[in-house]
This record gives C-alpha cells, structure tokens and sequence, in this order.
RNA sequence: GGAGAAGUACUCAAGUGGCUGAAGAGGUGCCCCUGCUAAGGGCAUAGGCCGCUCUUAGCGGCGCGAGGGUUCAAAUCCCUCCUUCUCCGCCA
C-alpha cells in the first residue's frame, strides 16, 4: 500500500509512474474525492465528539448542584444521532478508500527499465556456458519418466493435473536440494532458518499483497477462511506483522523451506508437462526485513545468495531487471535469476528477487523504531527464492543429462545423495 | 467437538457507569544517601493511529483482546468473534 499523505501531496507524479506499470488506474482517480471527503468527515464528526465529551463532564456536576440537566441531555441525545449518522457516512468512506488504496500498485524505483511487456526486461549479467550434447537434449519429463524418478500419470489418477509423484533418487535428489539449500543460506550465508506454516489468514494474504487483488490465484480451504501458502514470503514476512522492532533488530533475514500452492488460474495450456508449472512444489524463500536506507545494497545481497545456489550446482543463467510492465502488484524492483533449460532452448525463471520498500510493511503494519523516544518507521522488505526446488531438479535433468539417459549428479550434491553421483 | 476461566501499559495487577488516560507493585532511566556492596529515599517512565492549525509546536478525536450494541456518558452493562489456560472427548 501507498502512503496516502505521500500520494495526495504528489498525486500527477505518482500517477505517471505507475502508468508504466500499463495496468488500468480509473480506481486511482477517485483518490482525491474520496480522500477528501474522509477527512471531511471526520473534522465534523470530531467536533461534535469533542463537543459532547466536555458537555457529558458538565452534566454529574449539574446533578451533584441538584440542577436540572434534562434539557443538557436532550441537546446531547441530538448531538449523539447526528456523530452515529456521520461516522457511519464516514464508515462507508474509508472503505471505499481503503479497498481503492490496497488495488493500487507499487511504484518502481527509478532503476527499473520502462517497458511494455517482457521483451523489454534487461540483462544484468549471465552466468556460466550453455552444455553441448552430441544427441538430442531431452525435456526432463521424458528423461524422468525414462528413469522412473517421476510420476506424473499417476499424480494425475491420484489428484489431478499439475502435480507429479517424486520417486526413488527422484524424491531423494529433491530432498537433497532442499538440504544444500538450506544449509547453504543458514551455515554460509548466515540466515536464520524456519518452517512457517501452511496455511495462512486473510490478513497475512493481504500483508504481502495476494489479497484482495488475485484472490483467483490462491487455494482457499473450504468453510475456512484460510489459504493454502502460494510462497513461504506470505507467512515469514507477516511473522513480524502489527510489531515494532528495535533498531538493533534489523536487519533480519529468514530462510524458510516450504510447499508453495498456485491455482495457476489463467495459466491453462502453458507448461503443462514437467516440473515448471505445478500446482504444489517445495521452495527456499530467502526473506529480509531492513532499514530504508539499507533495502537496495541488501536486495544485490539477496539476489546474489540465490545465483550462488545455481553457481554451486553449475547451471547456467542470468540475471533479469524485470521492466514496468513486469514487476508485478508489491515490487518496487525485482531481479529475476533465469537457469538454462537445454530441451527447450530457453531461460526459464527459477527465482525471483524483489524489493517491496515499505509497501508490504504498510499493508502488514511491521515497523521499527530507530532511537526509544522517535516515531516508528515502516521497514522494507525483501524475498527471493532461493530456490524453487522442482524447477531446479528440472535443470539439473536437462543440464547433467547422458546419451545413455541417465543424469550425472552436480558435485555438491552428492554428500546429500548417499553419495551417489549418477541418476540409473 | 463439549464444559469452564481469563485477556487492562515493558511485566504483574486494581478497577461494576461520570471525580480513570487509567490505583498499586515490579522493571527500566536519572538523581540523593552510602568507603564499596547490600539496603534505603526522590523524580521520571502510555505507546500508537487519525484529523485540524499560525507545524522544531499546539489543539482535538480514538484507544483497557477485536467488532458491534445500550447510554447524555462504557475498561465497567449486553451481543458476536478471536486468543490463551484448565478438564473431558478425539487424534499424529
């Protein structure tokens, strides 16, 4: 969420920087009218309260001189009608403004390229050479299926569409990713680690962003409302939600391991073989809560600890600054680490880096205080896979693929193998 | 799932309609006393959000788990919900 101070003062400059976002903003110009008229409203509603508390201190005190204060309390009976009918005007107001305010975009940061759609992402840099075969490179759900490790038909007798069976050295390679993931950021990285749950609230989807604008893309549990996690960022980040920390407290940094859950609600058609789009995968989320002035050195930290993981594992990839038109509702910058994924000749996005500023802690109210006797701040946060899993299992696949189908093991995996360092 | 109890500030806690922005204690900070320590004494210590104004400040509103209601007036009375604890049931 924007600062409504902050968007009231700079109303044409802010506009024109989320125009680049190239999403509808008609909501966005019924801010000044809305605005306007809450605080109106208030001002008047205020008054009269003001006006009744003071005449309800005089009215014990007629009664203890044994005056009459019937006429007193049929004045304020009025006055009480006319603040009911007001605050509920004002009621109705704020929330019209409120749902208005939690539509509205983030604004990007001035290092975000200007763009229309993807093609106008940068390159940052590129990591690593692309493998050469001397046969055809295979996509990773033929080989998995070829090496049984993966089970996608009966995931789809079981369940349905979009969710696989890991078996064998094909469940085991994935636990062994979740493991050097984990310990990689915890031990070297010096994150702290945690197991969020979940299932999360209405308030936390709405902290970080996924509520109450794409609602379509979550799980919903049936007469709950509770969700199903599309990320670890939704639990970890509320960890801190409606707190205020110490200034010594920042910066925190969290890596979290997790089932992740998309409806992928408009994604038909697209990916629908393979690990790439799954209703359920695991994911590292790498989560930092910081100061200010400290949130754009860390989201280079951050990002540069996820393309460690794939630089560990020798995959090739690069780094994206994601353009306007891509960043997506909560960022205000976000880098995307693309892994080469031979079979289909391309980059596929394995982790996404983004810094929200101070529009998730806004939304789930996380602040800090920098000395005992000054105001609270919001703080900025920041996330990043670190990574997702079942798409990292996938460019191991096609990577480290053999002629004879089977899949060499990436070195540093191995001691999570059972020391295993081929896929037979 | 059933029965009961509780939620007030950093902590514990008093408080059944106006004199309570909220007693008291602990904690914390500063000071006094003391050769040092212990003990003692004094002072300070309500955050936060919102609105307005002549914006290094002032004024007003809200706030006692959350949200409604009753009342001229609610921490206090009523309703709903949440959380915690105890017992029973169920369960990995």
């Amino acid at each position: 969420m924007l600062d409504m101070k902050y968007l009231r003062n700079h109303f044409a400059d802010v506009k024109a920087k989320l125009q680049h976002r190239g999403e509808d903003l008609s909501e966005l110009e019924h801010f000044g009218e809305l605005d306007e008229k809450r605080r109106k409203l208030i001002a008047e509603s205020e008054s009269l309260k003001a006006k009744r508390n003071d005449v309800s201190k005089q009215i014990p005190k007629l009664k203890k001189e044994g005056k009459d204060a019937d006429a007193v309390i049929q004045e304020m009976r009025e006055v009480g009608d006319k603040i009911a009918s007001l605050d509920d005007e004002l009621k109705a107001i704020e929330s019209q403004l409120e749902q208005l305010m939690l539509s509205i975009p983030n604004i990007p940061h001035e290092s975000v390229p200007v763009g229309e759609d993807e093609d106008d992402n940068e390159q940052v840099r590129k990591w690593g050479e692309h493998p050469e075969f001397s046969f055809k490179a295979q996509p990773h759900w033929d080989i998995a299926t070829d090496l049984d490790i993966l089970d996608f038909e009966r995931a789809a007798k079981v369940t349905g569409s979009r969710f696989v069976f890991y078996k064998g050295l094909g469940a085991r390679l994935e636990r062994a990713l979740m493991n050097f993931m984990m310990d990689l950021h915890a031990d070297e990285h010096g994150y702290e680690e945690m197991l969020p749950p979940y299932i999360v609230n209405r308030m936390s989807l709405t902290g970080t962003g996924q509520l109450p604008k794409f609602s379509e893309d979550v799980f919903k549990l049936e007469d709950w409302d509770y969700f199903l996690i599309p990320t670890a960022e939704v639990p970890v980040t509320n960890y801190y939600g409606d707190e205020i920390l110490q200034s010594a407290d920042l910066p925190k940094k969290y890596v979290a391991f997790s089932g992740c859950f998309r409806s992928e609600a408009g994604s038909a058609g697209r990916d629908t073989r393979g690990l790439i789009r799954q209703h359920q995968f695991n994911k590292v989320e790498l989560v930092h809560f910081t100061k200010p002035e400290d949130s754009y050195d860390t989201l280079e930290e951050l990002t540069e600890h996820a393309e460690e993981v794939l630089r560990r594992l020798k995959l090739p990839y690069r780094v994206m600054n994601m353009c306007t038109a891509d960043l997506g509702f909560t960022a205000a910058k976000k880098y995307d680490i693309e892994v080469w994924m031979p079979a289909q000749n391309t980059y596929r996005e394995i982790s996404s880096c983004s810094n929200f500023e101070d529009f998730q802690a806004r939304r789930a109210g996380i602040r800090f205080r920098r000395e005992a006797d000054k105001k609270p701040e919001f703080v900025h946060t920041l996330n990043g896979s670190g990574l997702a899993i079942g798409r990292t299992v996938a460019a191991i696949l096609e990577n480290y693929q053999q002629k004879d189908g089977t899949v060499i093991v990436p070195e540093v995996l191995r001691p999570y193998m059972g020391g295993k360092d081929v896929l037979r």
